[in-house]
DNA sequence: TCCAAGATACGATTGAGTTCGTATCAATAC
DNA sequence: GTATTGATACGAACTCAATCGTATCTTGGA
């Protein structure tokens, strides 16, 4: 029993805010309400509350040292990526993570995509290799 | 707008069931609440009410000609998956697949998946080639 | 026929997530 | 100093997911 719960699952609501937060960085209600709106419509105080949430969470942390508080993501958007590939790759893939891939890989036509792909595949081969 | 919604999410609580008719095949609530409770402890009438919620959603389809209602997946393994997965490419990768990818790839340390997901590019590029 | 067993249907409860209106608080400008 | 502005805090409403107890229905056999 560890008292961190590895990086809690952040709600689809949450998840858009990070997004943004990710994306702008640190950033007062006001400014996360400005960004969030340009792709949703959503209350000011919808996106105040939501936050106050993830404070609760430690999903944010905050600089209350001005009167607009300054939020910023508590764990970085990798961190918070691979829990969320893992917790699918558990629920949905039965534990595997190649199928996850494969499966991902199948559905996606662009050949751009799939030459990211190999690149990478590529660089952690030559990764392993030194560390043999 | 089409009618059809695409294949809606299941929830968490579904997934479980859907996972164990795609393993078990078609089966009447008390085959899955025998295999489901090998890994959760839950009710008989709750794996019935949560098989019932999932026909009203179309998630299961059931032939009701014998007593015992039989329950089947209304979508294949496959879809579900891809359809979970664009969710969260949508939701937490930007929309970009091989972002996806890589990171799956990045937080697995298994040569042999590594290996297969080579395999697997592999057959995709020869696919390709010999659409051209 | 009628009852017991085994199945489904129904309804209530609890908790979480999302939304927002209103209240309150603080700082600034007059 | 007080009113206005702009921020946070609070609390209520609504929806949905999950759980299960109880009621109801059906059917095969005594």
């Amino acid at each position: 029993m560890s008292q961190k719960k590895t990086v809690l699952k952040p709600t689809e609501a949450e998840l858009s805010l990070l997004n943004i937060l990710w994306e702008i960085g640190p950033a007062t209600v006001k400014q996360i309400h400005l960004a969030v709106s340009e792709t949703q419509k959503i209350g000011y105080t919808t996106v105040l509350k939501i936050l106050q949430i993830m404070h609760e969470k430690s999903l944010v942390v905050r600089d209350e040292s001005n009167r607009a508080h300054v939020y910023a993501p508590a764990d970085s958007e990798t961190q918070t990526q691979s829990s969320l590939l893992k917790d699918l790759i558990h629920k949905a893939f039965g534990g595997s993570t190649s199928k996850l891939v494969m499966r991902a890989i199948g559905d996606s036509t662009s050949k751009e995509e799939i030459n990211d792909i190999r690149a990478m595949l590529d660089e952690i081969e030559k990764q392993n290799e030194t560390t043999l």
